[in-house]
DNA sequence: ACCTGAACACCGTTCAAGT
DNA sequence: ACCTGAACACCGTTCAAGT
C-alpha cells in the first residue's frame, strides 16, 4: 500500500476567494459609491459576496483597512521636479496632494482618520517634503514642524472643501442659497457686522482660490522664516 | 359637590427631570471621563438616570448636542485686548482657543465634528477675529480666508497634539519610546534619510513649541501679505 | 489556509404609549 | 409637556466550526 507523495504539495488547493488587494480595491469603489459613512466592514463584505468575518483574515481591523486605503489613494501622486526652487516643489506637492484627495469621494476623511503615514508611498512623499525643506536651509526642527503643518493643512483644507460641497448638494440649489441667506439674516446686523460683510466669502465654496490662498500664506511664512534665520 | 377651581392652573405639575443645560453639563463630564468615543447618547442617558429616548425631547440629535457642547467648551474663552496691534490680538485669540480646547478631554474632536460656529459665543469670537483682520487692512476676501484658516489650524493642531498624547499613554513610557525606536529602525536608512534624521522632532510631543511655530508662521505669512498689498 | 455562522456588545433614532 | 418601552436598522469584532 503505497501513497503517492507527489500530489501532497498541492493538496486540494482551492483558489482563495479573497486577497488584500481585492479588498482594498473594493473598498475604494464602495467609498466612491456610498461615501465614508457607508464604508463599513459589513457593506464591504456584501460587495465582495462574502461574510464580514472573512475580511479579518486579510486585514487586522478597520483601522488597518483605512491605512491601506490612504496608501492606495496617495499612490497616484507624482513627485515634484527636483530641479525647481524649493517653493515651487512644495507648491507642486501641495497641488498634487489635493488633486489625489479630490479623485475619490471623502478621501480626505480617510486620510484624516487613518493615522500618520505608514505605507511606503506616503513615507516616500513625506521624505521628499522634508528633504526639500532641509535642502532649502531650514533647521531640522523647523523642517519637521513645517512638514507636519503642510501635511495637516492640505488634508484639513480638502476636508472642509468637500464638506461644503455636501452641504450644497443636500438641498436644491435654490434652497441652499436661501438657507445661507436666512442664516445671514438671522444674525443681528449690529451684533455681527464683519461676519455679515464677509458672508459671501465665508459661504463661498471656491475651493481652488481658498486652497491657493492658504498655500501662498504658508509659503510666505516659510520664506520670511528662512530670511530671518539666514540674516 | 363643588370643585375648587384654583388648582387648575397648576394641574399636577411635576418638575421636569431634565433640561438642556443639565444634558450639556453631563455630556461635558462624560467627555472628561470616557472621551469622545465613549460619549454616546446611551451612556449619557445612563449617567442622567434616564432612558436614551428621553434626550431627544431636549436635543434634536447627536449632531445638535455636539454643537451645544462646542459652544459650552468655547464659553470660557476670553476676548483679546482691542488696543493691542492686530498680530498680538490674533496671537492672544489663538492661545486662548488652544487653552480652552485643552481643558476638556477630546474637546478638539468635538469642535472638529460639530459644524461651523452656530452658537452666539462662537459667532462672537469669529466676528472679533474677522474684525481684527479687516481693521488691520486686509481685503474682505483675504480676511475671510485667513479667519477660516486660523480657526481650522488651531482645531487641527490641538487635535493632533492630543492624539499624540493618547499614543503615548497607551503603552508604558519605556514601551512607547521603544515603539518609536522600532518604527524608526524599521525604515531602511538609505530610503528615508530625512525622515530618520528628523524622527525625534516628528515624534516629539512638545505641543507648546509646535503650536507657537505654526502661529508664528501664519503671522509671518499674513504680515508679508499685508505688506505686499500696501506697497 | 481560508471562510462561515452565529454570537457579543454595542450604536443613533423613532414612535406609540404612558403620566 | 415630558418620559418610557420597545423596537428598527444598523455597527466592529471574535471565535468555534467547517472545508
Amino acid at each position: 500500500m503505497k501513497i503517492k507523495p507527489f500530489n501532497v504539495s498541492k493538496p486540494k488547493h482551492i483558489e482563495p476567494a479573497l486577497d488584500q488587494g481585492q479588498i482594498v480595491q473594493a473598498a475604494i469603489d464602495l467609498l466612491d459609491e456610498v461615501g465614508f459613512d457607508g464604508l463599513t466592514m459589513r457593506n464591504l463584505a456584501k460587495k465582495l459576496g462574502v461574510q464580514a468575518a472573512s475580511l479579518y483574515w486579510h486585514v487586522r481591523n478597520k483601522q488597518d483597512l483605512l491605512s491601506l486605503l490612504a496608501e492606495e489613494i496617495c499612490a497616484p501622486m507624482r513627485e515634484p521636479d527636483r530641479t525647481l526652487p524649493w517653493q515651487k516643489q512644495l507648491e507642486e506637492m501641495a497641488n498634487e496632494f489635493r488633486r489625489v484627495l479630490l479623485v475619490h469621494r471623502d478621501a480626505a476623511q480617510v486620510l484624516a482618520s487613518s493615522g500618520g503615514p505608514s505605507g511606503p508611498k506616503r513615507l516616500r512623499l513625506t521624505e521628499i517634503g522634508l528633504r526639500t525643506l532641509l535642502d532649502a536651509g531650514f533647521s531640522e526642527k523647523d523642517a519637521a514642524y513645517a512638514g507636519m503643518l503642510m501635511n495637516d493643512y492640505i488634508i484639513m483644507s480638502v476636508l472642509e472643501e468637500t464638506r461644503y460641497a455636501v452641504l450644497e448638494a443636500e438641498g436644491t440649489s435654490e434652497d441652499s442659497s436661501l438657507d445661507v441667506q436666512n442664516w445671514v439674516e438671522s444674525l443681528q446686523a449690529n451684533e455681527y457686522p464683519s461676519l455679515i460683510a464677509l458672508a459671501n466669502y465665508l459661504t463661498e465654496p471656491d475651493g481652488d482660490e481658498r486652497f491657493r490662498f492658504g498655500v501662498d500664506l504658508l509659503r510666505n511664512g516659510l520664506e520670511s522664516l528662512l530670511a530671518r534665520g539666514k540674516s
